[in-house]
DNA sequence: GATTTTGTCGTAAACGATTAAGTTCATTTT
DNA sequence: AAAATGAACTTAATCGTTTACGACAAAATC
């Protein structure tokens, strides 16, 4: 490995020229410089993260939490889309990216030391559960953090605009000429209970009757409570006339309670998704869903975090909404009032 | 942040001292190495790992290659589960994750260069064109690698068994009565090369006359060119009775055109997926597929890679083959022979 | 009793980089 | 002509650890 003291030598200069030559500092005579940085090109020098690390007490390094056993982590296209442009644009920021978790090793430690121990400069959170006292820990520390679809006080986070999008579904399937509007939603989480809030709101709006038996739990991600919430929905006396789904990859479960009872999508009933995943685009009928912006919520998280990382004194927390977008499908009837 | 000194001043001890009774070197008195202990402990002591990397040159961090370019990167569940047993495992091990790209900040540097700048370990390939000249340089420096799903000279892999794969599953569906069996493959990659060849030598194995018109090419993951070369094979004068497709997602198109054709499965033609996702196991009827061991591939990955770096003496290059189960769904119909 | 061994602990030099402070020497200012 | 300025480098300390080597006393050996 060819260090600063390898090209001093060579150079016959000392070493701090040669850090001050490759780093632009001004006072190295020009040609000096030019001389210096062509020796250090034609040996292939390379930085050595480590060390500068070690004396400027900045790693460009970044931690990312992503639980795996909650939920379903990464194999969430949402999550895996966020986690992509995070890391791209952490990349063209400076950072590179280093998985957080409770234990490394014999060692076994909290998100805090682990962050601590890896010298991270800030950390990002996202598919987590937000009342684990660890992630409490974390937040509260001195160390940057930003949030994915939750906020604490005081920290930044980026969410996606669940209120936005369940009015907006609402809306479009009111406009539809859809009455009876079931929801079928997720586990108790900020995002359902925004989610559920956004959709009494926006039903009310329209002064809409939602029956209690109209709104149903299921899980995120698991066709299979869904598809029971659906035969629930579907055995009531009063049917409605459109169901919304947690999100598109549950949708699959009542997808099939329906065919199962003989019954066409969107003929005999319309169904809408969350998400916007791949799966929900190539499903006929094509599925009229919420797409969620994950790309930019992750370009968003990257940046947000390196401000605070870089700035320190002028930052202030921020909350950023991500918009999304209704992708018509054609699983949702026109029906005539 | 509690460093050695800080210590090394509370205990009243050299700096040299602490160190050896925090590592448990044998040169320590034991009450006195206890005492160390137990101040380094109320003092919520924690090593750094940068200093640690930059004195012994280890820096128990391993680089992780995905390129989300080319293919669907993350978004594909193999994948997503592949990192995640490789994260988990890592762990286990003592090692952090980080991910390794060719640019960093204003620094265009190849995979080589970033993996040395961070002074990884060791680095696992995966999801990416093994024909990229920076790609191959990584290959054949000094640092350690373990490629996934493809092999090069010297070097370790982690073989996903293509080929017993397409075998059990043209076994089964020979099994099942079926004589005209379609093959729609994936892009050309190492793995498709694997189980066409696997594909013909098992229709061999049973005399099958494979007629050309039955092997055709689409793209891995695309229910659009999955859905063109099922309609072709639909229109075949002589329709073969079972398709296999090359991946469970992207037989949503292949189900499209089916559906679009009034063709139910398995009545009128019987289906094969490849990979075992979710999906797969949600779908109604459920497909039959293989599942593809992504857990443990990304497990024995880090296995792999960690015993090169900890023995670089004895080790010699392996090739770990990982098994796959068919899981059998009812997508392919018994037909009297 | 003199010498060697053993058990503990300290000193100091690294690892590779950055940078405050100091040095040298030519040039400008007064 | 003396003093001040400034450009161009160098010296040396530092970040937090690890570890070869040395030191010293107590215990063991002869």
């Amino acid at each position: 490995m060819v260090t600063l003291k390898d090209i001093s030598k060579e150079c016959g200069v000392s070493q701090a020229t040669v850090s001050k030559a490759l780093n632009g500092l001004p006072d190295i005579g020009e040609e000096t410089a030019n001389y210096i940085r062509s020796v250090a090109n034609r040996m292939g020098y390379l930085p050595n993260a480590t060390a500068r690390a070690l004396k400027l007490g900045i790693s460009h390094n970044i931690g990312i939490l992503f639980v795996d056993k909650t939920s379903c982590g990464l194999k969430h296209e949402y999550f895996s889309e966020i986690l992509n442009s995070l890391k791209v644009e952490a990349e063209r920021l400076g950072y590179d990216i280093t998985f957080i978790s409770k234990d490394i090793g014999k060692f076994s430690m909290d998100y805090y030391k682990h962050a601590k121990y890896r010298n991270c400069d800030g950390v990002v959170i996202a598919s987590v559960d937000f009342k684990d006292p660890d992630v409490i820990r974390l937040v509260e520390s001195e160390i940057p953090t930003v949030t994915l679809d939750y906020t604490f006080d005081s920290r930044s986070s980026v969410l996606s605009d669940n209120v936005g999008g369940m009015q907006e579904i609402v809306r479009y399937v009111y406009s539809n000429g859809h009455r009876r509007i079931a929801f079928i939603h997720g586990e108790d989480t900020s995002v359902t209970q925004k989610r559920i809030a956004s959709f009494f709101k926006a039903c009310e709006e329209f002064d809409l009757r939602v029956p209690e038996a109209y709104v149903r739990a299921a899980i995120y991600h698991d066709p299979r409570s869904s598809g029971l919430a659906t035969r629930d929905l579907l055995a009531l006396p009063e049917r409605p006339t459109c169901i919304l789904f947690p999100d598109d990859f549950s949708f699959i479960g009542g997808k099939n309670e329906l065919e199962r009872q003989g019954l066409s999508i969107p003929d005999d009933m319309s169904v809408v998704g969350y998400d916007g995943i791949l799966l929900s685009q190539v499903l006929r009928p094509k599925l009229t869903t919420f797409r969620q912006d994950a790309e930019t919520m992750g370009r968003k998280a990257a940046v947000l975090l390196v401000e605070q990382i870089e700035n320190p004194k002028s930052w202030l927390p921020q909350l950023v909404t991500v918009a999304g977008t209704l992708l018509e499908g054609h699983s949702v009837k026109t029906l005539q009032v």
